[in-house]
DNA sequence: AATATTTATTTCGAGTCGATACTAATTGCG
DNA sequence: CGCAATTAGTATCGACTCGAAATAAATATT
């Protein structure tokens, strides 16, 4: 009864960690692979991705290595600093990203979908709590941002990103940024 | 919006293991410790923990070297079978146990208890079903067992297991038994 | 401009993981 | 009994991870 939560989140990381040895990938391979197809430009970069996974930047130099020579990625020179990598994915990578593991965490899931709907919303709000408190860094997309100032509908004023100043053009809302702010609620 | 469980359960389950670099040890030597001092004396052994785990008896012989090595575990000769190893906690590793990461698990949740109370009752059978999909080997305690028979108070018919035939002595109720029979609920 | 500090990434070594091959003990069966 | 099939655990190999030190580029300081 006392370690209940933990002993069930414990299982559920294990599982969730063992479903993604798929298709010749490992689980940190995978989470870089939807880091790089979910994150803006700017943020696609060997650093924001080791914060986002919460390992080191050794590693991550190896999981991108290894995913290269996969041929799911590729690592351009950036052209302002040129200390910075920019990640993209290949086509191939992105057709790879139809065949993730994960997918079945949300078909397990269908059959209690009314269930699920509220305990998600519980959930959300305990791992950002966690987040915190571990020192995991915090990411989310612009439209969820502190620092987003503006109108999504494109109605009113231009969205806009109150850290840089600058414009956010529609499809960037929903893309991870490393910059987020998360809401204080 | 569509993968959004799979989001969260992906950030969680990276927090889960994330938080288990402490003390010198891995996420795969802390889950050994847990299983050691949650199982059954017959269901200690390196093959049961290799399927709780979800790895292979490989990696989990390994885990366990380490662990013998850092003084936390004793692997104990079988007298009955004389292939199978009894594994054992040593003092240092019960005192281990004490510094347990996951205890920040519980912590985190300490100021939303209804909410995660309810959270947890819907995650419950979430999991199993994912284990159950997943071909993850189910593991579970004698009073929620399907074979198991009687009354765990005391007054009724004697607890006795349906599988062996054995009766089971109070303590044991609560220990992990790796021929747990998951209810068809 | 020269030097120091910070930032971004890679390299390296020790330890770990998953898959497979192997050894040893037990069971099944003729 | 005797020998194949099964089961439990260990050893080995290549790939991966962590953590620390090294490299390299940009920024700050003198």
């Amino acid at each position: 009864m006392p370690a209940q939560l933990a002993y069930l989140l414990d299982r559920l990381g294990q599982t969730v960690h063992n479903l993604q040895f798929t298709d010749g990938l490992n689980p940190a391979q995978w989470g870089a692979l939807r880091f790089i197809n979910r994150a803006k430009p700017a943020t696609c970069k060997p650093s924001a991705l080791a914060d986002y996974l919460g390992t080191t930047k050794g590693t991550i130099s190896q999981t991108l290595k290894s995913l290269e020579t996969k041929g799911y990625i590729r690592r351009v020179a950036g052209t302002k600093d040129r200390r910075v990598v920019r990640l993209e994915l290949t086509e191939a990578g992105r057709g790879m990203l139809a065949r993730d593991p994960l997918m079945r965490l949300e078909a397990a899931a269908a059959e209690m979908p009314d269930e699920i709907t509220i305990a998600t919303r519980v959930l959300s709000r305990y791992v950002k709590k966690l987040q915190g408190e571990c020192g995991l860094k915090m990411f989310g997309v612009c439209s969820e941002c502190g620092h987003f100032s503006g109108d999504i509908s494109g109605r009113g004023a231009v969205p806009r990103c109150g850290l840089t100043g600058e414009p956010i053009a529609a499809p960037e809302f929903e893309l991870i940024c490393e910059s987020f702010l998360a809401a204080t609620n």
